[in-house]
RNA sequence: GCCCCCUUCGUCUAACGGUUAGGACACCAGACUUUCAAUCUGACAACGAGAGUUCGACUCUCUCAGGGGGUACCA
C-alpha cells in the first residue's frame, strides 16, 4: 500500500503542501518574495531557471531569534556536541536573541546524571552561557525532559484524538516479516499495517495482551523546507513511514519530545547536527499538526550544520579520543583557543584570518554563512590556533591558569596561585615571559618550569635529550663548571653569564653553539626544548647551577 | 534496496559569473637569536568527471562517480 503511494504523486497533494509550508514561512519572516516557493519544487529540468532554488543566504531570521541547545546526556561531552552549542549561542548572542538550554533524557537506558554533570561543567568552563534553561529556569521549564511527562502524555492524548496519530500494535518482527514476505527488503521500513485498524481488530490485540505504540501519521506528499545552511531539501512522498512516538509502556520518544519542547519553548530557529537531518521532515510533519492544534505557532526554522569528522573518513565518534572535551581540557587547550578552532569547522570570519575571540564571532557570525561540508578535526591545527591564545594572554592570566596543572603534575604545592609559596610565585614570574611563548598547551608548561622549580641536583635526561649529547660533552661541561665557578654572586645575571660560557665554550673552547649549549641545556633541564638556558641559570641560582652541570657530568 | 546530504591544496577554508584561484595548519628550505623553541622570509600544493546555460564558469542547471548519513519502540 505504501509501495502505491509512491507512485501516485498526486500533483494536487504536492502543491497544497509546498503552499501550507510557504504559509508558515510566511508567518515566519513576512517575506513576500518566498512566495516563490510556490514552484520552487518542480525542479527544472529546462536550463530556464535562472534564479538558485538552493540560494539559503537570502531565507529570513526571525525578529526575536530564540535558538536552543538539547543534548542527551550520555557520555562525556564530544567536540561535535560542543560545536553545535557555540554555534548557538553565538546565533542567539548575534541577534540578541535568546540561548535555551535543555536536556533530553528520556532515554533510561543510556542518559546518566553524571553524564549531566558533565555537559553543565563544560558548558561553564568554554563560557557559553544561556538565557533559559537547565539551573537558571525561565517562563517555559522545567528544563529536563524526565520532568516533563504530563506534558508528552498530554500531547500525545491530543495528537490521537485528533487522528494524526493512531495506535500501532506491530512488532518489529511482524513489521520486518511482512516486509520479507511481500519482496520488499527487511530493512524497508514500517508499512502502515496498524494504520485503519477497525475497533474489533484493535479489541482483539488487546485480547491478546498487546500493548500499541502511537505512530504518527505521514501524509503521502513531498515534504520541503528550507535549510538555513543548505538551502531547499525535499523528501520525497513514502520515503518517510509512519514513526514511533509513543512506546507501548507509554514513554515518549525524541521524536515527539522534541518537537514539543521547541514548540512550547517557542523555538524558532532550530540549529543542530546534519544527523538529524533525516529525521526533519517528521519533525515538520509533526509540527502541522501541533500547529492545528495550537500548540506551536509556527514551523521553525532549521539549519543543519555538518559532521566534525575523525581519522579517515568517518564521523569522529564518542569511542575517538579526540572527540572527548575534557580530555583536551586535560591536555591544556584552553577555552579561548578550543572554541576557536572549533568555529572554523565550517565557519569563516574572514578571508586571511582564522585567530579571533569570541567577542569577535559574535560580532560576525551568522548561520547562513556556514559550510555544509564536513570538516575533520585536525588536532595540529587546533593545537596551533590554541597556542595563539595562550599567546596573546596576560602574564599573569597565563600563571593563574597554568597552576592547577602544574599542582596536578606535583610542582608546586597549591593547585590555585593564592595559596602557592612566595618562592614558587617568585620563580614562576620571572618564568612566565620565557615559558609562555613556547608553549601550545597549558599541559606543556610542567615540563618547561619543572625544571625552575625543582631542587633537585641531577635532573635525569629525557630520551630525546640525551641524544644530543656529544662525546665532547663532558668536556664542555668541566669547562663550563670552572667559568661559571668564578662569576661572583654579584654578577649572576643573564647577560654576565652569557657573556662568561660564550667565552670559555665558544671564543677559548672552540666549540661550535650548537655543540657548547646541548649538553648544558640539558644539564639544566633535562630536556631537548627548555626555557632560554641564561635566564633558567640566573632564576635557579648559581649553586644549583653548578650542581646541575657537575651532576649531569657524572651521569654521562 | 529506498531516502537525504556532501565534493577547492594532505587538512580547515576564501571566492558570492571575469583573480596569476587568496589565507591558515602541516611539511620542506633559508634568515634571526653565536643555544632549543618562538619569530620572519620563501617553496610545495587544489576547483571529482562529463554535458549544458553564458561573451565568459570554482561559482548557475543536469547527469555520473566518489564519500557520508538515515532507513529503530536511540538521540
Amino acid at each position: 500500500m505504501r509501495g502505491m503511494g509512491l507512485k501516485v504523486r498526486s500533483g494536487g497533494f504536492a502543491a497544497g503542501s509546498r503552499i501550507d509550508g510557504c504559509r508558515n514561512r510566511l508567518i515566519l519572516s513576512c517575506s513576500p518574495e518566498k512566495a516563490s516557493c510556490v514552484h520552487v519544487g518542480l525542479t527544472g529540468h529546462n536550463g530556464a531557471m535562472t534564479e538558485n532554488a538552493n540560494d539559503n543566504a537570502t531565507i529570513e531570521l526571525p525578529r526575536d531569534v530564540r535558538v536552543r541547545f538539547c543534548p542527551s546526556p550520555t557520555g562525556t561531552p564530544h567536540v561535535g556536541m560542543v560545536r553545535t552549542a557555540l554555534f548557538n549561542w553565538a546565533e542567539a548572542r548575534h541577534t540578541h536573541g535568546t540561548f535555551v538550554f535543555r536536556i533530553e533524557d528520556t532515554d533510561n537506558e543510556r542518559d546518566s546524571e553524571e553524564s549531566y554533570n558533565q555537559i553543565l561543567d563544560a558548558l561553564k568552563w568554554l563560557n557559553i552561557n544561556w538565557d533559559e534553561g537547565v539551573e537558571v529556569g525561565g517562563p517555559d521549564g522545567p528544563y529536563r525532559q524526565s520532568e516533563r511527562g504530563d506534558i508528552y502524555r498530554d500531547v500525545a492524548a491530543k495528537l490521537l484524538d485528533a487522528g494524526y496519530a493512531y495506535e500501532s500494535f506491530s512488532t518489529s518482527e511482524e513489521i520486518e516479516a511482512r516486509n520479507v514476505a511481500a519482496g520488499r527488503p527487511a530493512a524497508f521500513g514500517y508499512d502502515g499495517y496498524d494504520r485503519d485498524l477497525t475497533e474489533e481488530q484493535k479489541d482483539v490485540f488487546r485480547a491478546e495482551g498487546r500493548k500499541p505504540a502511537l505512530r504518527l501519521r505521514m501524509p503521502d506528499e513531498d515534504i520541503a523546507f528550507d535549510d538555513l545552511i543548505r538551502g531547499r531539501i525535499e523528501f520525497k512522498a513514502g520515503s518517510v513511514p509512519d514513526y514511533v512516538i509513543v512506546r507501548p509502556n507509554g514513554d515518549p520518544l525524541y521524536t515527539l519530545t522534541n518537537p514539543v519542547d521547541d514548540a512550547m519553548m517557542r523555538i524558532n530557529v532550530v540549529l543542530r547536527g546534519e544527523d538529524l537531518l533525516s529525521s526533519t521532515p517528521r519533525q515538520v510533519v509533526l509540527y502541522r499538526y501541533l500547529i492545528e492544534l495550537g500548540i506551536a505557532k509556527q514551523m521553525p526554522l532549521f539549519g543543519h550544520m555538518p559532521y566534525v569528522m575523525g581519522k579517515g573518513k568517518k564521523k569522529l565518534s564518542k569511542r575517538d579520543p579526540e572527540s572527548n572535551l575534557f580530555l583536551h581540557r586535560d591536555n591544556g587547550f584552553i577555552p579561548e583557543g578550543l572554541l576557536n578552532y572549533l568555529a572554523l569547522l565550517g565557519w569563516s570570519i574572514a578571508p586571511d584570518r582564522d585567530v579571533f575571540s569570541m567577542d569577535e564571532m559574535v560580532e560576525k557570525f551568522d548561520i547562513r554563512d556556514v559550510k555544509a561540508n564536513p570538516a575533520h578535526f585536525d588536532i595540529d591545527k587546533a593545537v596551533a590556533i590554541n597556542a595563539e591564545h595562550i599567546r596573546m594572554l596576560e602574564p599573569q592570566d597565563f600563571l593563574n591558569r597554568s597552576v592547577p596543572y602544574l599542582h596536578r603534575d606535583g610542582l608546586v604545592s597549591a593547585d590555585s596561585w593564592d595559596t602557592l609559596t612566595d618562592h614558587e610565585r617568585e620563580v614562576l614570574t620571572a618564568a612566565a615571559p620565557l615559558v609562555q611563548p613556547r608553549v601550545r598547551l597549558l599541559g606543556e608548561v610542567s615540563g618547561m618550569v619543572g625544571s625552575l622549580l625543582s631542587d633537585d641536583e641531577y635532573l635525569e635526561p629525557e630520551d630525546d635529550a640525551r641524544k644530543t649529547l656529544k662525546e665532547s660533552a663532558g668536556e664542555v661541561l668541566d669547562k663550563a663548571v670552572a667559568a661559571l665557578e668564578g662569576v661572583a654572586d654579584a654578577d649572576w645575571k643573564t647577560q654576565t653569564l652569557h657573556d662568561t660560557l660564550d667565552k670559555a665554550l665558544v671564543d677559548e673552547g672552540g666549540y661550535k653553539p650548537r655543540v657548547a649549549y646541548g649538553p648544558v641545556r640539558v644539564a639544566m633541564s633535562g630536556r631537548r626544548v627548555s626555557p632560554p638556558l641564561f635566564e633558567s641559570m640566573e632564576i635557579v641560582g648559581k649553586p644549583l647551577t653548578v650542581a646541575r652541570l657537575k651532576g649531569l657530568r657524572e651521569h654521562l
